[in-house]
DNA sequence: CTAAATCATATCATTTATATAGGAATAAAA
DNA sequence: TTTTATTCCTATATAAATGATATGATTTAG
């Protein structure tokens, strides 16, 4: 599962992406169109600045925008700059490393080898999806009215592995 | 993050695995062996029964045994068994479906669609571990001292996707 | 019948997630 | 320089999930 705060991260990225040249929007704009508590929303738009997502101006007419451009916002650096912890299991953290208590040695355990490897096939994962990906590419007017829905993508995308909607919860 | 349950079920289940045709084992002595609080444990190895990975025998000379073959037990079906809520958003749950109240039309939102995409990778991902395949193969006992490191995997096994231990938390 | 084990249920403690609140800092405009 | 609009910072409140413990009932081999 992801958190709320991930998913309001997101969203609130997309809005800005969506505006890019645009100047700088305001949290309150953004947390009216995505229905976002207001107060809620600033706290993760700081979230994102420290983690340089975003630069935001103080005062009057300011707000915030993209740092970069949206092809270089991967959902791995969002999870990174919203969720502290995002690794399986805190043997694994770098910045938050703690021993579990049920391991001996940590060189020959099982279960961390195996997350390791979870770890690095999720992490590939999430930075392979950028804003870029998620937005309908606005480009050139005309295509003979065909459906816009599997417009052949220009930036990393997922593959449909076998799609299936597969059998959740 | 993995939670701490889902993590003592996967030692768990990979000890029932190294003894599986050895007759039932004791919670005890699961709990001793993989140091994991014995009461919990017993909670977790129910969770595992109802979701048909383990089966009991209670009574005197009881104990628990896997259910199918390691093979057969992915570590999604573990997570299933384990955690109520694997979607990313409540609203992509079958069986817990809560609908956002930051979403006017699930049929239009771009985060629903990207997160559908996410849970079908990371499904696949899940599915595709299983319990044998995080094993050491213990077949024919002698090849040349070769490092047991590099066994080729008879089962399904994670790939190795460009992998650098990435960045972490 | 008894001992060894699981099974069921309740409770508690801790942590995490989700906010909410008050006001300080910033910066543009009047 | 004052006003006003905005972000920024810190603290607190509330609720939910997680992790763990406790008590006792139930099952079954011997």
């Amino acid at each position: 599962m992801f958190t709320h705060r991930a998913k309001y991260a997101i969203k609130a990225l997309v809005h800005l992406a969506r505006r890019v040249g645009q100047g700088p929007v305001h949290a309150q704009t953004i947390a009216d169109d995505e229905q976002i508590p207001e107060r809620f929303l600033e706290l993760i738009l700081v979230q994102l600045r420290i983690g340089g997502l975003v630069r935001s101006r103080a005062g009057r007419g300011g707000g915030h925008f993209l740092e970069g451009s949206p092809e270089d916002i991967s959902l791995l650096s969002v999870i990174r700059a919203i969720d502290e912890q995002i690794d399986p299991l805190p043997c694994l953290s770098t910045t938050a490393y703690v021993r579990c208590r049920d391991c001996d040695d940590e060189a020959t355990c099982t279960t961390r080898h195996l997350f390791i490897k979870i770890q690095e096939q999720q992490s590939a994962l999430l930075s392979h999806v950028t804003l870029a990906s998620v937005m309908p590419k606005p480009r050139m007017a005309a295509t003979p009215a065909a459906s816009p829905k599997l417009r052949t993508p220009t930036h990393p995308v997922l593959v449909n592995a076998n799609s299936q909607h597969s059998p959740t919860t």
